[in-house]
DNA sequence: ATAATAGTTGCATGATGGCACAAATAAACA
DNA sequence: TGTTTATTTGTGCCATCATGCAACTATTAT
């Protein structure tokens, strides 16, 4: 159950969480792990899984290199956004559900509440 | 008042905004819009100012070309983040607040949703 | 100890992206 | 008309990044 999750971050520890002086906009870093399609896919098929998978199973619904996932999984990891846990050679990787979830309520409460009035878009 | 958002995407019009088969996350393009810090602050900006402002009034507050501010936000406009609006040589731009707060808490709720149970994080 | 398996990391490559500068477009005005 | 102002677009440069392959580490098994 070792955690590896390398340098729990500001952002991990709900500490800031704000550029650009708006609190609740997450930091470009951490959006940009989204950023991806191969990694919106992966993060995607953890989603569904619902349970912690390793590495290699994960990489059998992708037509890349195992080497690519590892790094893609890392990307997610450092940002906390997925979990992961060494059990003996294999390392389980899960989602962060609720802290996914509150970082973009949060997001969404942030530009929600600068919202003038009524947007008037077509 | 002519809106020039150029070919508006099946997300602007709320389709179906899926990737990944899950429905709720947005596609990687759209989040990749958010990537760039630049573009976030110049988004903050925006959320900020409350009200629509003009490319070279948004470009005093940044220290790069008005080039490279009038791209980044065609970027934000091209994914709907922002509403363009001309008025003779000026053109406006705008938060869409409703548009991104909708896509964010759905984003969030569709995590949510496929949340086993509790997340087990440190 | 040796081998086998799981995962990560080093390295090269091709693609993408942000940026500055210059040119082009568009609108208001002399 | 030509001129000025606002914005967009073409081009090139440099940095970042996704990918594949090979090497390396770590753990388990023989």
């Amino acid at each position: 159950m070792a955690q590896i999750n390398k340098h729990l971050k500001k952002e991990q520890k709900g500490e800031d969480r704000g550029c650009c002086g708006i609190p609740g906009i997450p930091e470009p870093r951490f959006l940009k792990a989204f950023s991806d399609s191969t990694r919106l896919r992966i993060l995607a098929h953890l989603v569904e899984a619902k349970e912690p998978q390793m590495v290699s199973e994960i990489a059998k619904n992708f037509p890349i290199d195992v080497s690519v996932v590892s790094r893609h999984l890392a990307i997610l990891r450092d940002e906390g956004i997925l979990l992961a846990e060494k059990q003996g050679k294999e390392v389980y990787y899960s989602v962060r559900y609720e802290f996914l979830s509150s970082i973009f309520r949060g997001f969404a409460s942030a530009i929600e509440s600068c919202c003038p009035s009524k947007e008037k878009s077509e």
